[in-house]
DNA sequence: CGCACGTTAACGTTGCGTCAGTGTCA
DNA sequence: ATGACACTGACGCAACGTTAACGTGC
């Protein structure tokens, strides 16, 4: 367990950093003193060690905290990422040494600006952002929440629990049954035309985190009952295998 | 001459950031059209060349023009340290990969968190900057601007043009009178004690500084006479020299 | 006259730095 | 009791993004 100034030390990140991070929920504390205290264990080096990777590459924190915090997230393919743009990087400063010892000769007068753009890593990043379901969802999401007024929202919101209220009703026949199964399909146009464009990973994401973030599971099993939570990403599983077999068939 | 589009579509910076640069200075239009329309020509082109290039080092951008608008600006000097940063940059990247790829085969569990903290970068930005007699004055400059009244200020000011008047009065004598150099010792004291430590380089870039920007020459004219401003750069020349002179007697 | 492009002005955002005032612990 | 270290606001700042409201030119 170490305190702030120890990590700081340690990792090179300023006190404050730590402060900040903590109160965006990047990186909370292990444990507080009754004093108020922050306390960091190995666990919580290694979601710092995580973080100041991604902050290397130029992510904005909130994405790397989606990241983080997302039901799939895999470290090992995380780190393969990772490795990637920072090869993406050594690449774009070779180029650009290049280019300066070329000017320097004076074999060339004027930059080549295309190298400062850097459109090559942009859309790998793109590329990891889809990859962990982020950024053209969230986006989407935040630009329709804008254009929607708080009774627009809370109806909506309604809508989608009175569709889990039925689907928690039809337990009993089974994840699989074709009653349950057009329910999800109806769930997932209803996100689609409320928030954002779902597509069968996301949903299948949505799935997991209805079951991994108590604020929903509760909601959830509160309008369908007991167990809805985990019924509901059951038979999302399934209907996304379908949709993907059925796609195989083509 | 290109329009903002026309830059931003060339070199990738968005109209938004030339209109900012504009705003501080950092990057003037060559013209502006009777309707305003900001127009770049191929030198203005060649600024933002080197302004990406210092931008693509993390250099804040109040330094970077404090650089370019530096009297003595070196652009081959420049572009030296700038490929010096930018291989210090590479080996840092090289590094950090070169580690993910170990943890990646489970060589090690923890990342050594040392290949964060870019010590050797920003030691070298801070021997750029002193190159370039920057920051380390600057910053004492502005912390003893910060501890001072208007009142205090102003007098200072008054003094320093006082000791101007004074040594434009011994123009006659010839830059190199020990009457006049013995002002110039005066000056750097002076400077010393109310804005930073002045060096002898330092004090060898305001000379440079009075005759380059009309806002001193003018100022310096005005209290001892016309040409005093050049006299001044004059004088303090040759008693930088003299002092290296001396310097390399022992 | 439309339509792409330009302008200024002003507020919003990210990622912290920097006090200020106060409590804590060796 | 005296530092060194901790905490919580709160404001500040850089480098733009974004939106609004409006002029320009082919």
């Amino acid at each position: 367990m170490r305190t702030v100034h120890e990590v700081s030390k340690l990792t090179g990140v300023s006190v404050r950093t730590l402060h900040h991070y903590d109160a965006m929920d990047l990186l909370k504390p292990t444990q507080t003193t009754q004093a108020g205290y922050r306390l960091y264990d190995d666990h919580a080096m290694n979601r710092l060690t995580q973080i100041l990777l991604f902050r290397e590459l130029q992510m904005p924190l909130k994405e790397i905290k989606a990241i983080l915090d997302h039901p799939n997230f895999d470290p090992a393919a995380a780190l393969e990422q990772q490795i990637h743009l920072l090869e993406l990087q050594k690449k774009q400063i070779t180029e650009l040494i290049a280019l300066a010892r070329r000017i320097q000769k004076g074999e060339i007068e004027i930059m080549h600006f295309d190298v400062f753009k850097k459109t090559e890593i942009d859309q790998y990043k793109e590329e990891v952002r889809e990859k962990w379901g982020l950024t053209t969802a969230y986006q989407e999401y935040e630009k329709k929440a804008k254009t929607k007024t708080g009774q627009e929202f809370a109806a909506s919101a309604n809508q989608l629990m009175a569709l889990f209220a039925e689907i928690g009703s039809l337990r009993e026949f089974g994840a699989d049954a074709k009653e349950v199964q057009e329910k999800i399909g109806q769930l997932q146009e209803q996100i689609s035309q409320n928030y954002y464009h779902c597509t069968d990973e996301l949903l299948y994401d949505l799935g997991q985190m209805y079951c991994a973030d108590e604020r929903f599971s509760q909601n959830i099993d509160q309008a369908g009952g007991k167990g809805t939570a985990e019924f509901v990403r059951q038979a999302i599983s399934s209907y996304v295998q379908n949709a993907s077999a059925s796609m195989n068939q083509i």
